[in-house]
RNA sequence: GCCUCGGUGGUGGAACCGGUAGACACGCAGGACUUAAAAUCCUGUUCGCCGAAAAAGCGAGUGCGGGUUCGACACCCGCCCGAGGCACCA
């Protein structure tokens, strides 16, 4: 990484205005800043909801500000989409291109802890600087529809949307959500029958039984159908942070942020059943334009799988069978179902401790107790197999035959039933189980069965399998599932891996609950009464009993009408909608105007980092449905198409140091000591050569170090790695754009590569961009003459380095090649160069066409060469093709798939003239060695080839 | 273990549908201009062989081994390596 030292050449000022000469050359610092004041003053990116225009909406992943602001890597995204928003409005799309603040969070809180900043005063000031960053960079962002998540003016209506899923239940059968008021209309006059309760799934209400109930029991069962709902369930609970984290926040056993240990803990929290929209998630990522890896972390995430549950009659000691007591499994592979050996459940299933005889409870319950004492991690840890005998046994429905049912940590509560049948013969971990407790083991796939390891094929033709005998495994499934029904032990099913999302936080910085709480029942704020605005609070540590920091703020808490909710809602809340929210954010009455939402419509492009892959897009796609399911909106997919930028990695710079000593050693001699590494901050070094001075006032533990030197030289080591402070290898966007200018700094950031792709950042590679954008300035503008275009008709071949750069810019763009759209660009500034060429004809349509990548200079000399409007509003040029169009072409000419010759001909040459003219070349007679040839293959403008 | 995406010169990368591999840059080497530097410009730059050199030529070459094809970086089969995701999910 090339540092960024001294004094930029051209280091010295003039006011540009009074003394137009010196515009001649590129002045790229004053040019930038006098446009950007010149656009922000004439609102130039003001976008209007004009439905008499076609539409594009452009859409970056809103940053959370965070107070170490923007490094390199971030506005890789936002540039490619900048420059894709104004290519848009080139090409006549009224392009809304906003941007906004996800303001609400946990690191803002963390700071306010240890620093006693408020965390409303710490954003502020964080977003200051965040805007400051993005705005030397030289966006197109209409900032009048900014958004922050935090403002009470926004989360007015996230508080809004929640009250609209609370009010909502998910209708299985219409696939869609509908109001609580017509749930209590059916269960008023039908029941629950044609509605099994989601979050109660043992709910029978009969007809007419719903008036009978009192409120609460009735607002009770509400409950378990709402979309956004309370409840009680075991949550991830981490005591460090005082919190309750979701699923998606918990890796291995330990939270996401700080690597806090997590545990189980019963607690009384919000949900979003999103667990109802699995099927509607999975089935609308068919109709999007996501990556291929993308939509496999969703579905994976999602984990639906298609099987059957079974039950299992009990029998313990010699008690009769109980029909209460059967234990029902979850496969998806009821074609096994014969080579069932044993059942495990559990050690949480609830018929466990009954299911535990006298001779085996000493052995069973000391497992049991183990199992307890175990934290989460350590159980997902555990790679050994464990699992303790019950003594009962269930009986197997087609055969008879007993099975003894075991308890093992390795089956999940809270996945499926509980339970699993256990086929050794087909399954891997099965197949572990039985071998280590010496369990017997049947095989019902004959061959494919090699009695040392299980064959989880579906191809093997079943025995021992009863009525499944002799049919293929693939074919017996449904077969079983047929039978199960009809015998009524089991039915189909399908499960799911993802669970609801939990939906609240114990935390301040977050939106607060519009919810009071009334002897038990959740009342909603009025709308009316919305914000409820978050109170100022000075202490921010955890309230009693696990609940968030506002309860310690007793007459906030308590209401007239009851006890306000104390928890905040998470992260994802406000993000969930916001792009809905840029279409019309001033409006006072409505979260969006549906005039709005109609005319914007779904976001046309997304960008954003793949770490969003599962939590946000999925919460948001959950969330546009809902609401086109209300109504409230007339899309269900949020994002058309979606498209990850790559992560910017950073180039570490390494000095080493002879252990024991404050003597550093040069990269190349390093070996002949015992070192150890110091990061080096990457400002410091030259490409590899560190600056001994600047090192040596960089710490004052370095005041009096010393260097041995390779040819006069200290050279670094180099790692590519993470940009992160701790490495002290982050490049900050400022210093690059202050030394280089933004458009060196915006076409640079495109020229490393495929925005999707993950690289290293290298400034060193930045010259030649810079080199290009001066020399792009030199076609207009001359060192002593001044403005060299001239009015002449320019030549053919002027034309053609035009249109050919022309049309390549704009499928490149169109297609987001933005590496070979920049390279296109020197090519025809190279060709242009060497033609000459000052035509006015030409380089006028090469500043519109460059405009969206160098916006800058491109402004800067659209008024040079005399026009008064904005280079921004003009239409991206026509390709004249005529002028594209070759008379003959330069084919290769291979014999044998070798290339060996070149040969002009005719493009429309047909395949007699090509073969007479192959055949007189010198070159093909050689190889030919007098040889006739068998074919002659020509592809008109490709190649040809000469097959002997 | 499973899934997804990758692997091309010294470096970043290009080759869009199976048709001249290495565009465009960086770096490096040499040269011009200059008192000098910056800036700018020119030439060369995949590797090996042949050659004093240039030109020309020959051979190899897109992670490895096979295959399909007149022709493969691209398609198929089997591996190796890297990045990311999922993982006692029944």
């Amino acid at each position: 990484m090339s540092p960024i030292i001294g004094e930029p050449a051209d280091g010295f000022r003039v006011d540009f205005d009074s003394n137009p000469s010196l515009l001649m050359e590129y002045r790229f610092r004053d040019i930038e800043r006098k446009w950007q004041a010149q656009w922000e003053a004439r609102g130039a990116y003001r976008v209007t909801n004009d439905p008499s225009r076609p539409k594009c909406y452009v859409l970056d992943m809103f940053p959370y500000p965070s107070g170490a602001g923007l490094h390199v890597g971030h506005p890789l995204g936002y540039i490619a989409s900048d420059i894709y928003s104004r290519f848009k409005r080139l090409k006549g799309f009224n392009v809304l291109h906003p941007m906004g603040f996800d303001s609400f969070g946990l690191p803002a809180e963390q700071y306010a802890i240890e620093h006693g900043i408020p965390p409303a005063v710490s954003t502020d000031r964080n977003i200051a600087n965040f805007r400051a960053q993005l705005d030397r960079i030289g966006f197109c962002y209409d900032w009048t529809r900014e958004v922050r998540t935090s403002d009470p003016s926004y989360y007015r209506w996230t508080q809004w949307i929640f009250l609209q899923l609370f009010d909502s239940w998910y209708d299985r059968r219409q696939r869609k959500a509908r109001r609580i008021s017509e749930l209590k209309e059916i269960l008023e006059t039908s029941g629950n029958h044609d509605h099994p309760c989601p979050g109660d799934p043992g709910l029978s209400l009969a007809p007419g039984e719903w008036s009978s109930r009192d409120e609460k029991a009735r607002e009770d069962i509400l409950m378990h159908y709402r979309l956004a709902y309370c409840g009680h369930g075991e949550v991830n609970w981490c005591e460090a942070l005082g919190c309750v984290l979701a699923n998606d926040e918990v890796v291995n056993g330990v939270s996401e942020r700080g690597g806090h240990p997590v545990v189980r803990r019963r607690l009384r929290q919000w949900y979003l059943r999103i667990t109802e929209y699995a099927d509607r998630l999975l089935e609308g990522l068919a109709t999007v334009d996501f990556s291929d890896s993308m939509k496999e972390m969703q579905s994976n995430w999602i984990g639906r799988s298609q099987g059957a549950e079974v039950e299992f009659e009990v029998r313990t000691g010699d008690a009769p069978p109980d029909p209460a007591r059967r234990i029902r499994v979850y496969t998806t592979r009821p074609d096994t179902l014969f080579g069932v050996d044993f059942m495990v459940l559990a050690p949480e299933h609830e018929l466990v401790p009954s299911l535990i005889t006298e001779d085996c409870r000493a052995e069973a319950e000391a497992y049991l107790a183990w199992v307890n004492s175990r934290s989460e991690r350590e159980r997902m840890a555990e790679k050994r197999i464990t699992g303790a005998f019950t003594g009962s046994h269930c009986i197997h429905p087609f055969t008879g035959r007993p099975i003894p049912v075991w308890v093992s940590e390795y089956v999940l509560a809270g996945y499926g039933t509980g339970a699993i049948m256990g086929v050794p013969c087909g399954d891997e971990r099965d197949h572990r189980f039985a071998t280590h407790f010496g369990l017997p083991i049947t095989n019902i796939i004959g061959e494919a069965y090699d009695g040392t390891q299980a064959n989880p094929t579906k191809d093997a033709v079943l025995v021992n399998s009863g009525f499944l005998d002799g049919l293929v495994m693939r074919e017996a499934i449904d077969k079983a599932v047929d039978r199960v029904e009809a015998d009524g032990i089991g039915r189909r099913r399908v499960n799911y891996r993802m669970r609801d999302a939990a939906y609240s936080r114990q935390r301040y910085w977050g939106e607060p609950f519009p919810i009071v709480w009334q002897e038990g029942i959740a009342r909603p704020l009025p709308e009316g009464e919305l914000p409820l605005l978050l109170p100022p609070l000075e202490d921010l540590r955890p309230g009693p009993g696990g609940e968030g920091p506002l309860a310690n703020l007793p007459d906030w808490k308590q209401t007239p009408d009851g006890v306000r909710e104390v928890n905040t809602m998470p992260g994802f809340a406000g993000s969930s909608w916001y792009f809905l929210r840029y279409m019309d954010p001033g409006n006072e009455t409505e979260f969006c105007a549906r005039t709005a939402s109609d005319y914007w419509g779904q976001v046309d492009l997304y960008i954003g980092g793949t770490e969003h892959a599962v939590g946000h897009l999925l919460y948001s796609r959950m969330w546009t449905k809902a609401l086109f399911d209300l109504g409230l909106i007339g899309f269900d997919e949020p994002f058309k198409r979606l498209v990850n930028q790559g992560k910017i990695g950073g180039d570490s710079r390494i000095a080493y140091r002879i252990r024991g000593t404050n003597r550093f050693v040069s990269a190349g001699l390093r070996d002949a000591y015992e070192t150890d590494e110091i990061h080096v901050d990457v400002s410091m070094v030259d490409g590899i050569e560190l600056d001994t001075e600047s090192f040596r006032h960089w710490r004052p533990d370095l005041h009096d170090a010393t260097f041995e030197l390779e040819d006069g030289k200290y050279r670094c080591g180099s790692r590519l790695e993470k940009m992160s402070k701790r490495y002290h290898n982050v490049v900050n966007p400022d210093d690059v754009v202050e030394r280089y200018g933004a458009d060196t700094f915006r076409m640079y950031e495109m020229f490393l590569g495929p925005v999707e792709q993950d690289k290293p950042w290298d400034t060193k590679g930045i010259e030649g961009v810079h080199r290009f954008l001066k020399k792009t300035w030199r076609l207009f503008m001359d060192e002593t003459k001044g403005c060299i275009v001239t009015d002449g008709e320019p030549s053919d071949a002027e034309w053609k380095a035009l249109y050919r750069m022309v049309r390549r810019i704009g499928e490149d763009t169109e297609r987001f090649s933005f590496n070979t759209a920049v390279s296109g660009f020197m090519i025809g500034v190279n060709e242009l160069t060497d033609l000459g060429c000052r035509k006015r004809k030409v380089l006028e349509p090469l500043l519109v066409t460059l405009a969206p990548y160098a916006p800058h200079l491109c402004e800067e000399l659209w008024q040079a060469i005399g026009h008064a409007d904005t280079v921004l509003d003009q239409s991206f040029p026509t390709v004249e093709e005529h002028y594209l169009v070759e008379s003959s072409k330069a084919y290769p000419v291979a014999v044998n798939g070798k290339t060996r010759s070149e040969l002009v001909l005719p493009v429309d040459a047909d395949q007699q003239t090509v073969e007479a003219a192959v055949l007189a070349d010198p070159v093909v007679k050689r190889w030919l060695e007098g040889k006739t040839p068998k074919k002659i293959i020509h592809v008109p403008n490709r190649m040809i080839n000469v097959v002997v």
